[in-house]
DNA sequence: TATTGTTATACTCTATAACTATA
DNA sequence: TATAGTTATAGAGTATAACAATA
């Protein structure tokens, strides 16, 4: 693929109706970036949460999957500073999703677990998930699902 | 799989060596989030440029990919609002990447190209994705890469 | 000494709205 | 009136460093 792809037009003119984006087009990472992209667009446009974000959904999750964790445990869990998840716990407690109870163990410690509201909130948006992921499941098919996801998870499993 | 899992330890305790995911484990979207970072990470950590975002990366390749596009019609290709594309250009101007001349057929447009040093950046950074994706070739395997490819691609052309 | 969580602070990325200069 | 680009501003989301309480 030649470098440049416009050279035609006139000289200082941007008159053009697409935009190329050329030999990225066949690289499995940025073909991965777009799929995400449109993935997460889309389900965020119908979780029908406002404040959804990425941080809050997979927070919710691992908490109600790991109740009692902290809040070391729950930055280890998501990736991120624990100084990051001082706000994102605070904004979910504000918002009546997440109960903090400090630790009988370890008077440092917070432990985390989600309210009813949470559970709810939760469960709200797990089965806009699901059905958001029908709609993936449709698109890559049934059949080639197992063999697709055994691939995601090798790249993660083995980008090192 | 069960909604909780850690019910068994003791009361308000959160020692526990593994964090569970839960039902999101099978779910393409979340696996395809999970790649995808695990994807950009290893290949930021690589590319030698301490300045690597996605945004910079993008729009090198889509300014020599169009030379003379004005910012509007990058700020569409890399679906950004204008405001923000106007200090993402001025920083690659003043890396000396990219060179901003004014339109000679609409005085209020400018139009982008790579200066001799973009595109020698953007060459090596090409360099880099091209060995990162050779990793993610081996990970995937040569022989079901044009399938993967093929359904990374569906997501993003079905997905609406 | 080391760790949990909070705070102060700062940086990046993004958008909306108001502005200018053109069209 | 509409569009290209800049500026002012604001809101997420993130991190580093310093701190208090506790281990």
């Amino acid at each position: 693929m030649s470098a440049a792809t416009n050279r035609g037009d006139s000289p200082h003119t941007a008159r053009r109706s697409e935009i190329h984006l050329g030999l990225l087009d066949d690289f499995i990472g940025f073909n991965l970036r777009l799929a995400q992209d449109a993935s997460f667009q889309v389900f965020a446009q119908h979780s029908g949460e406002p404040h959804m974000r990425p941080g809050r959904f997979a927070s919710l999750l691992v908490i109600r999957n790991n109740p009692g964790l902290t809040q070391i445990e729950l930055s280890r869990a998501i990736a991120r500073d624990k100084s990051s998840v001082t706000p994102l716990v605070q904004s979910l407690q504000r918002d009546g999703l997440v109960e903090r109870r400090p630790s009988d163990l370890d008077r440092r410690s917070v432990t985390l677990r989600l309210t009813k509201e949470g559970e709810k909130v939760l469960e709200s948006l797990l089965a806009h998930a699901r059905e958001h992921d029908r709609k993936l499941d449709d698109i890559v098919g049934i059949g080639k699902k197992p063999e697709f996801l055994r691939l995601l998870k090798k790249i993660v499993a083995e980008l090192r």
